[in-house]
RNA sequence: GCUGCUGUAGCUCAGGGGUAGAGCACGUCAUUGGUAAUGACGAGGCCGAGAGUUCAAAUCUCUCCAGCAGCACCA
């Protein structure tokens, strides 16, 4: 007698083994034909795998907004895709298709890539396979038997696959008519139950198990999902999504530019640079009120500096250097110099003058420094990912006892700094010891064991990156998303043990010893190129009052309210406001709908009558109606509205 | 850096072996219009760069360069 409980706590009992479907058809047969997996105390089954012990389940039905339906459809549909592509180009091997966010891929090994065009037929091919309905059938198999069996298929790569499983690992193979792939699954009882909401979105290059030096695979990327209209909203949020984006606002909004004369580098015109000094200001506010010290660093040092704090070792790849930097021997006369691609080591040689005390710590050295890397060509993204950027960077020489204190209360003013642009809601990777490390196991226990303490205390939720902190100690990083999905690395939080001692930083302790201050690096923007990229989509090009590079247009109905016009503009520039005055000959509609278009968040419209009254129309952005205000109720409102946060 | 796609007017894009098109923007003129497009006229292009095929190339081929998507990279 098998006892199954069902998610409203309702219990069954069933004579012997028992499956998914028969529990679903002994519900409703409704809900049999509906179903698609079954979830087994937590696990996600087939339907027609036997249930052999007490358990509780619920049913996987192909409902709106089910999370698990839309896996199990994806990946389904990732199987069909396959199945199509080896139907239609028989020299292609097969490797992996997960379900990702929003959708699937499956990678492919083929000599000749797939082209856009191939997408069409592709998907034809599966409307065919999934109108066959084959039953997905699982099936376990012993390791042998699995590598046999590709091997027979000329299937390398699932041979590899196999091969590095656990011995632990119970191997499951999933055939769909004739077609069969490794598959630990589960999967909807046929292909039929793909339905016709998919469509193939992409093709693209992947690497063989990610890595750049293994073979090129060709990944085909698809979505699906439970019926058509979820798919065309999806689709339509895409298109959506993409109107958001800040390469297209920043051209449509005058903010920058950027040519391939200067790849990776950005034109900031008068309306972004604006963007960018407000950010810079307030960023200089925040970091004066936590106690920072502001300096400045070189751009150009010489290589010699690089080698000491073993950036030319492990970056010179990255650097832009002056001359010729492999010469080994260039004499003393040929100076190699290396752009900065990083501050830190700058920010010791301020520590270095002179003798430090205990009594100077913890010693927060910030700088708004403009570094310069050589990216690989293919990472560039508009302003997000470029070669000449300007951190908001800083160094807090401290003690080892200081560095929760110092975790804790950086964290607290990120999180400040993040909430004053609407991003409270922040991923926070923690990226532990790498392979490759310098330092004792010793000091990583510690430099980990206190940024775990404080981030915890700070009361941040985090997920762990394991391997993947930096060289010389762990790290935190705080990502935002852009208007597409990606993420972002913005803010990060490094402890450093081996920078000091590479480059013999000290300070006298209370005892008179030398002592090694721990390095914390940080940036909270990032970059201020990056962050704006990301305020851009974030506010989609609507940027609050206080950072609009243009605040109000003052525009006219007819010439007789030029002179008024030109007064208002006057008056609210004396108000520190940044106000334009729109006096073309031009009807109001078009005034208002070019403002709007440009995203001034306030447009103050003046004919003879607010002249004659000493008013103004005041229409907020996306406002359907405006308010009469007296000019001076006007200028104190919109200067209180336009005042920064931190003022 | 790798794979695929793309590159035509300031912008968005159509076209396509016989010498270049639209809409918007821009300029001139008329219009003084009360909250998301007033009208007419006009100007504007080495069709990303180089080479090749051809009587003829923006169009076909090749090589570069750049952009886009993804991968890899991001100390």
């Amino acid at each position: 007698m098998i006892e199954i409980t069902l998610p409203d706590g309702a219990k069954r009992q069933y004579d012997g083994p028992t499956t998914g479907m028969d529990v679903a058809l002994s519900i409703s047969p409704g809900l049999a034909k509906k179903a698609l997996a079954v979830t087994v105390d937590g696990q996600t089954w087939d339907l027609d795998r036997e249930i052999t012990e007490d358990a509780s389940l619920s049913i996987i039905v192909r409902d709106k907004g089910s999370d698990e339906a839309l896996e199990i459809i994806r990946h389904d549909c990732a199987h069909v895709l396959a199945e199509a592509v080896q139907e239609l180009f028989p020299d292609t091997q097969v490797t992996i298709g997960p379900t990702i966010e929003n959708g699937f891929y499956y990678d492919f090994y083929r000599e000749e890539p797939f082209t856009t065009d191939d997408l069409e037929v592709i998907e034809a091919k599966m409307h065919e396979v999934i109108a066959r309905n084959a039953p997905f059938k699982r099936q376990v198999v012993s390791r042998d038997e699995a590598i046999a069996l590709f091997k027979a298929k000329g299937e390398q790569f699932k041979v590899e696959l196999i091969e590095d499983l656990p011995e632990s690992e119970t191997i499951t193979l999933y055939t769909q008519g004739n077609w069969i792939d490794l598959c630990r699954g589960p999967h909807a009882p046929s292909t039929g139950m793909v339905g016709k909401a998919f469509k193939l979105l992409s093709v693209a290059g992947s690497y063989w198990r990610g890595d750049s030096s293994r073979q090129q695979l060709q990944r085909i990327y698809g979505t699906a999902f439970e019926d058509p209209k979820a798919l065309r909203v999806h689709l339509t949020q895409l298109e959506e999504a993409a109107k958001r984006d800040h390469r297209k606002l920043g051209k449509e909004l005058g903010l920058f530019h950027l040519q391939e004369e200067a790849r990776g580098g950005v034109f900031w015109h008068p309306k972004g640079w604006r963007i960018y000094t407000e950010l810079e200001k307030y960023m200089r506010h925040r970091l004066d009120d936590a106690g920072y010290e502001e300096v400045k660093t070189p751009q150009l040092v010489d290589r010699k500096l690089w080698e000491e704090s073993g950036h030319w070792d492990k970056f010179r790849e990255n650097m832009f250097t002056t001359g010729d930097a492999a010469d080994e021997d260039a004499g003393a006369d040929e100076r190699i110099l290396a752009l900065k691609p990083m501050n830190c080591p700058g920010h010791v040689q301020i520590f270095n003058q002179g003798i430090r005390s205990y009594r100077d710590l913890p010693l927060k050295m910030s700088e708004f420094g403009g570094c310069h890397r050589n990216e690989p060509s293919g990472s560039l993204h508009g302003i997000m990912r470029v070669r000449a950027f300007t951190q908001d960077d800083a160094h807090i020489f401290a003690t080892p006892d200081q560095v929760t204190e110092q975790t804790k209360e950086f964290c607290s003013l990120l999180q400040t700094i993040y909430a004053d642009f609407g991003f409270t809601d922040i991923a926070v990777k923690f990226s532990d010891r790498p392979e490759v490390r310098a330092g004792t196991d010793e000091t990583w226990d510690k430099a980990e064991g206190a940024l775990r303490e404080a981030i915890e205390d700070a009361g941040l939720p985090y997920t762990m990156n394991p391997g993947e902190g930096a060289f010389y100690g762990p790290k935190l990083e705080f990502v935002l998303r852009d208007a597409i999905g990606r993420d972002w690395q913005c803010g990060t939080w490094q402890v450093d043990f081996v920078l000091p001692e590479r480059l013999n930083a000290n300070y006298i302790a209370e005892d008179g010893s030398k002592q090694r201050p721990v390095m914390l690096h940080r940036a909270i923007l990032g970059s201020f190129e990056r962050f704006i990229g990301i305020l851009i989509e974030n506010y989609a090009g609507k940027l609050p009052l206080w950072l609009a590079p243009v605040q109000v247009a003052v525009a006219t109905i007819t010439t007789d309210a030029n002179d008024y016009a030109k007064e208002v503009v006057e008056a609210l520039r004396a108000r520190g406001i940044r106000a334009v005055s729109d006096l073309r000959n031009e009807k109001i509609n078009y005034k208002v709908r070019e403002h709007s278009h440009q995203k001034i968040p306030l447009v103050a419209v003046v004919g003879r009558r607010e002249a004659d009254e000493q008013t103004i129309a005041l229409r907020t952005l996306g406002g359907k109606d405006q308010e009469m205000m007296s000019l001076d109720d006007a200028l104190e409102a919109i200067a209180a509205q336009a005042r920064a946060p931190y003022a």
